[in-house]
This record gives C-alpha cells, sequence and structure tokens, in this order.
DNA sequence: GTGAAAGCGCTAACAG
DNA sequence: CTGTTAGCGCTTTCAC
C-alpha cells in the first residue's frame, strides 16, 4: 500500500509527530517539547523512514502556503532559460521550497495551460516568461493575491513585477558599435515582434540609426525570424542579393548561430561584420571570435526569485521593472570594418 | 484572501462542482449528470474563475497520486540535462502530470535531501540521475512502491530501471577512431571515477587501448576533471610535458571545452587530434571542426519517461537497463593524423 | 439523478 | 507540557 507505513506512526503519536520532528533532518524547533517525547516520536520516525505529507499540511496551515513555485520559461532546453532556472532552484532550495519548471514556446495557448495547472496545483508564487503583451489571466491570479514577477519580458499590464535585460540599451550599444567601425548598411535579423523583448530590440536598433541620421533605407529589417534555420535562411537571401549588408545585428542567439552558417557558407565570415544579441557558447574558440551583447541571465533570475520572496514575505511596496544591463564582448566579428 | 471565491462555490454546489468540470478545461466526463445542473455549476465554475485543487483531490484519491513527478538532472543549466528534461515535460504534459526539477551536482547529499524533498510531495515517480554506485534512499522507495527510473548512469543496485548512453561503446568507438588513424599516445581527459559514466567511457577507452595491443604506458589517463578549467589546466601540463600526446579523447562535454581552450593556446589545433565525448554546440564552427561521440539526450529522456509511465500504469516487468547508442561524428579534429 | 457524510494527513486551537 | 478535536478541499460511498 502506498501511504502503508506512515499511518500507524501518526495514529499512536498524533499531534506529536509534526510538533517535533518534521521539516527536513532537523527537529522542528517546536518550543516546550519534553526530550522523552521528542526521542520517542524521532525513534518511530526514523524506524518508519516517516516522510510527512507537505500537500495535507498546506491544507489546513494559516498562510496556506503549499512551499511550491511556478516557473515559465522560454524552454527549459535553451540555456538562457538554463541559467534562471538555475538561480531560482538554488534560492528557493535554501528556503525548502520546490520549483515546477515548464516551456511556453512562445505559446500564449501552453502559457494560458501553464498558468492553469500552477493555480491548481496551488503555488506560492508564479515567475512567468510571457508570449503576450497583456495576459489574460493577470486579473484573475491578482484576485487569487498570488505574487507574479515576470522575466525576460515586460508585459505590457501596468501593476506587475518584472526582471528583464535592458533590451533596447543593449541593441542600440550593440548598432552604435557597428556604425563606429563605419558601417551604415545594416541589416538587422530579428524575431517575432509580437515577442515585447524582440520589439524592444529592434526599438534599439533604430535609436541608434536614428541618432547617428542613416536614413532607414540603409536598413534591412527581417522579422519573425524565430529559429536557426529561417535566420540563416535570410541571411542567405540578404548576402546574394544586388546590395548586401556590410554588417548584421543579430536579435537572438539562435539567429546568431544560424547567421554564422549563412557567413561562413558564402565564405564571408571575415568580410561581413556580425554582433549578436545574447552570448552563445564558443563564440570565443570560432574564428573570427563572435562580438555579442551578453545578457546576465543568473542576474536576472536572482533579481526575479528575490523579489518573489520579498513578495511573500509581504513586500507590498509598488510594482517595478528592473532592467538588468547587457554587456559588449568584443571578440573580432564586429570590430571588421566596411569595405572600403 | 487567498482561497475567498473558491469556498462559496462549494459551500453551494458541494460535490456537484468536482463531479461536473473540474480537471482542466473540458468536462470531466462523468456520467449521470443532468445538463441543466452540469450548465449551473459551470457557471459557478466561470463565474468564479475556479480552479480546482489537485493537491487535496489526492488526499482522498483511491489512487493516491498527485500528478507530479520529480526529475533529478545533472544540472538544469546543463544543456545535456536540458534536452531530457524538455521531452519528459513534453510526454507529461500531455498526461496532465507537472514535474519538479532539481539539480545533483553530483552532490550524494544533495540527492538524498533533493529524493526527500520529492517524497515529502508525495511525486508518484522519480526519474533520477544519481551520484551514487548504491544510492541508499532506494529501499525506503521500494517501500512505498514509488516507480524510479534513473537516467544517465546506471546505479549499482540490482532490479531498478536505468536509461543511460552506450557510455563504454562510445568511448571505444571515439577511441578506436583515434587509432585507426594511426595514434597510439593518446590522453584520456575523465571526469570523477566515483561517477558510473565516466567509469564506463573510461572502461570503453582501456577495451579499445587492450584491443589494439597498444601498452598501457603509451596511454595517459588524467582523471578528477570536473570543469573546464581543470581539464583545461590538466592538459596544458600534458602538452608542455616532455612526452605530449599525439590525440586526446576527452569525456565529457565541458571537458572537450577546456581541451579546445588548451589547444588552441598552443596553437596546436591543428596538430593534436580530439575526439570528445558528447556533443558541443557550435562545434562545426569551430576550425578545425570538433569530432564528436555524440550522445541522445532525447531519446534517454524519452525512454525513461515512457518507462515510468508503464509503471504507473502498472507494468510489473523486470527492471532493465536500456543503453541508448551514441554516434561519432566526424567534423575534422579527430582526423588529424599523428605527426609522421 | 442528486445530496449528505465520512475521512485522506495535516495544522491550529484549546482542554487538561 | 500533552492529548483531543475540528476542519482545510477534495473523492468516495451511500442514502434518497
Amino acid at each position: 500500500m502506498r501511504t502503508g507505513p506512515v499511518r500507524p506512526l501518526r495514529r499512536r503519536l498524533r499531534s506529536r509527530t509534526c510538533r517535533v520532528g518534521c521539516g527536513s533532518q532537523e527537529v522542528n524547533d517546536e518550543p516546550n517539547v519534553a526530550p522523552a517525547t521528542a526521542a520517542r516520536v524521532w525513534d518511530a520516525v526514523r524506524a518508519l523512514d516517516y516522510h510527512i505529507d507537505l500537500q495535507a499540511g498546506s491544507l489546513r496551515r494559516t498562510d496556506g502556503r503549499t512551499r511550491t513555485l511556478g516557473l515559465l520559461v522560454g524552454s527549459v532546453d535553451n540555456p538562457f532559460s538554463g541559467v534562471i532556472h538555475r538561480v531560482i532552484e538554488e534560492v528557493s532550495l535554501r528556503r525548502e521550497v520546490a520549483v515546477f519548471a515548464s516551456s511556453l514556446d512562445d505559446d500564449p495557448e501552453r502559457e494560458e495551460r501553464a498558468v492553469a495547472a500552477f493555480l491548481r496545483r496551488r503555488v506560492d508564487g508564479l515567475i512567468l516568461t510571457t508570449a503576450q503583451r497583456r495576459p489574460g489571466y493577470l486579473g484573475a491570479i491578482e484576485g487569487r493575491g498570488i505574487p507574479v514577477v515576470y522575466i525576460d519580458r515586460e508585459p505590457a499590464a501596468v501593476g506587475v513585477d518584472a526582471v528583464a535585460s535592458d533590451n533596447r540599451g543593449g541593441a542600440d550599444a550593440a548598432t552604435t558599435h557597428l556604425i563606429a567601425r563605419g558601417h551604415r548598411r545594416i541589416a538587422l535579423l530579428a524575431d517575432r515582434l509580437e515577442i515585447q523583448s524582440a520589439q524592444a530590440r529592434r526599438d534599439g536598433f533604430l535609436d541608434a540609426m536614428g541618432r547617428a541620421g542613416i536614413p532607414t533605407s540603409l536598413a534591412t529589417i527581417v522579422t519573425e525570424l524565430h529559429d536557426e534555420a529561417a535566420a540563416r535562411a535570410a541571411l542567405t537571401d540578404l548576402l546574394e542579393s544586388h546590395d548586401p549588408p556590410t554588417a548584421v545585428f543579430s536579435g537572438q542567439n539562435l539567429i546568431t548561430v544560424g547567421a554564422l552558417h549563412a557567413l561562413r557558407a558564402h565564405g564571408l565570415q571575415h568580410t561581413v561584420a556580425l554582433v549578436g544579441f545574447d552570448d552563445v557558447p564558443l563564440a570565443d574558440l570560432v574564428d573570427p571570435g563572435v562580438t555579442v551583447v551578453a545578457q546576465d541571465p543568473h542576474e536576472i533570475g536572482r533579481v526575479a526569485v528575490e523579489r518573489m520572496f520579498a513578495r511573500l514575505e509581504g513586500d507590498a511596496s509598488p510594482p517595478r521593472h528592473l532592467l538588468i544591463p547587457t554587456t559588449l564582448i568584443a571578440r573580432g566579428s564586429g570590430e571588421i570594418p566596411p569595405p572600403a
């Protein structure tokens, strides 16, 4: 039987069990327990390999907390998401909070389903990446008093916490870096503009181009690039056009990899400049090294999870959007000058 | 109030609520409900944005299931783990099962804590990577009737399901590949031998060397390499020794990256051959391309999660260790011949 | 078809 | 300090 060995313990020891030893290994620091009683309970706990049922407890507990968090990331197999997940796990572990992780896949329907699944499991809080500008479930969640912290993308909804990269500023810096090397005919390879961060990066690109006084006719913007293959195909088209760009700004790590393949296939990796948004592994080992605007996913995760626990501990300060700075890492590809 | 809007619904509709509409969006296919009653309940459900409490339900449900799985991977920010996690999530999603994910970090104490945390949350099953040859908690779990499937590493314990790469065979193939190019002085850079998969790869390396009749004096084996920095330092030492290897077999993806850095720093990337175990991103874009023995984490995850659900559905066939084949991908670095 | 009642394992409140 | 009791939201069973 599944819960076989558990019931007898309770039968005999009743509430004593949980007043004494329940949490992890240590004694529940419940005061006013006689050493003899504690020992008796502990013997039983060990003899039966008793593990308290946290779920049952949350049902009756005053705060109703399940010591559980729902995390929705772009995809659990994306390295950017992985780093965020890891730091959230680490901070949660210290507080004996477990985390449910799900992948968004930039699918609003999947997002709704994931949030509903979290809610049915009574998570204490939600750390979410959203595919929507104005998530529809927000009202329902707020009414329930469950804190939400958005990561990676800032929803348009007012009054929610969000932690994201300074996408606009980072894209501006990347573009400015290329302009400073003398480029004017610069192509932006962007993800779907539905995605808030993709749009912010596009805006940053336009900021820099405008500030430099470069006419929009020189800026080629390709959007709706969601995977490596699409990016590769798009850049291949541009390179084979009658008036190819002298520099490329790729708006996302998969796009960067696709762009690298396209440049390599045309033997142009030392001719056409490239700056990518978000770092890619082994970027320093390819030739030339890939210049990127690196994000700081560890910091995004850390700030988000700390905000979450602050909210859970009663912080009622006004919700804020926190922007984590990006860092331009020059490795070679972004320093290639335009042809003389 | 947290559960504020939920109680009134129950107060009025009692058990009707859950006989009619609870699961996800669809009507619980409970038969024998009058359309009028169902409509009444559905109105209330929608009006209150009611979400059933799955946890509370599992408490009373006959099978006691929480529709929850515990997943312990090497680290949620490791790409190999990420792919496994993703396919497990995908299959679980279809069955409306949520997954708790944790990172092992090759720390036995962390492993014990993670398993205990899963148990306290009454997960239905455990998919585990282990840092131990003989996990101590196994007896306790078996008594509870919770299925366990090990991934990535095979514990020595008998009678448990496990799904892992054919580590020994893959390492043999990698080493044989180097020997076939004429190498005899081959270095193995290995992880901690405590880790079962690292040991299996070492055994495969020795299999191939032995079969080729290469004296062990020509095989340099460095073990206990757990991160990129250690691997880089170890290979640097070897390259600067009086009798450096002509080829390197790196036993793990972080070691491969460390080895690439060491070779590059010595300008030997076109001189010393390298084959890595486990694929690395952008391996085809560095020069030379990195020859690897690729694992199939997607298949490992798929087989593991399918075995898990089979067990949960009552499959009582004898536990098995399933080995997923590896694939040698020749990209250049492994085809460099020894100096004439 | 529908409603009422018991009880899952726990915590909270209170009586001894 | 210790034991008892009620009840969290649900599923199960049984009476209507």
